[in-house]
DNA sequence: GCACATTCTTGAATGATTCCAGAAAAGGTG
DNA sequence: CACCTTTTCTGGAATCATTCAAGAATGTGC
């Protein structure tokens, strides 16, 4: 087996075409498991000298339709991506700084899937999201966290 | 005891002063349990005559900041406001036409608040959303949804 | 190698949310 | 009950993430 599911072939089997942009991608996120649209940009045009931003959000868009990428929205961050899919697991999100880490799933493969009262609803998927603070943070005296997302941009 | 805790008395409690456009906010979530800023403005001017979009976010940041309201952000979905805080629970939000309803938590007050493995870490709260499908939706043939928030726009 | 469909580029639009400065209103005090 | 300070509201513009559109470039199957 190649180092993780060789990309070109990933890409294929999802019917996509190859294109240098995708791989960029996909070589993305498999350095930076969780980045937004702009770091992945960054690192695509770090290894193509030139992605135009629009290109970074329809490819992402085709792997999400594939289910090659998941999409994640923590509330007050713009969206992000990973490769790890089919498995469920949740994330952790650092309140102060919006880091980003994977938990799996303490009881199997679909714990809190069952809703006490469902309203009628048939529910396909249940998603968990920790908030809290990421150990950097926490051992920061709550001032000049690493990324500060959401607080005194001034500072 | 009056209908629902006076929210004039609410908002003294809280420290917050007594206007208008305050109460007429407490008055359309307590109607329309998760709406959204826009419903929450048309709610307020319905009552009011002239509201202010800007005020109206002003006074959800203000019920935020002091917990009387709850922030909820399914992704997709413009931010939306619940009066329900304090009781841990979830929410069910539909695929398809983006109708969100309360899921209480099944295994008592926090239930899956306990990360397998928790990075460092220091967990402070778990957010439970369920997807799936409501029954308005399901009822219908797939099309024609009542609200429509993401796909097919053209359909 | 060719033709065709898909994908990328450039540039602009949209939607939600926030910032700003000044005008108005609410509460407490004398 | 009038005054003053603080907080809130108004109106307009700015920002950020994301999407739309039209044409040029590229990958793929034959």
């Amino acid at each position: 087996m190649p180092t993780l599911t060789d990309p070109v072939a990933q890409l294929r089997e999802a019917g996509l075409r190859v294109t240098r942009p995708r791989l960029a991608v996909i070589d993305a996120l498999g350095r930076q498991p969780h980045a937004d649209v702009d770091s992945i940009a960054d690192a695509a045009r770090a290894e193509l000298g030139t992605v135009s931003t629009q290109a970074i959000y329809d490819v992402l868009k085709a792997f999400t339709a594939v289910g090659l990428v998941r999409r994640i929205e923590p509330a007050g961050s713009p969206a992000r991506f990973e490769l790890r899919v089919g498995d469920n697991h949740h994330h952790v999100v650092c309140r102060s700084c919006g880091a980003i880490a994977d938990v799996d799933c303490a009881h199997g493969s679909a714990p809190c899937l069952t809703a006490s009262n469902d309203h009628g609803f048939s529910i396909d998927e249940a998603e968990v999201t920790y908030w809290g603070t990421c150990p950097d943070c926490a051992a920061t005296p709550a001032h000049e966290s690493s990324i500060l997302i959401r607080e005194e941009p001034h500072a």
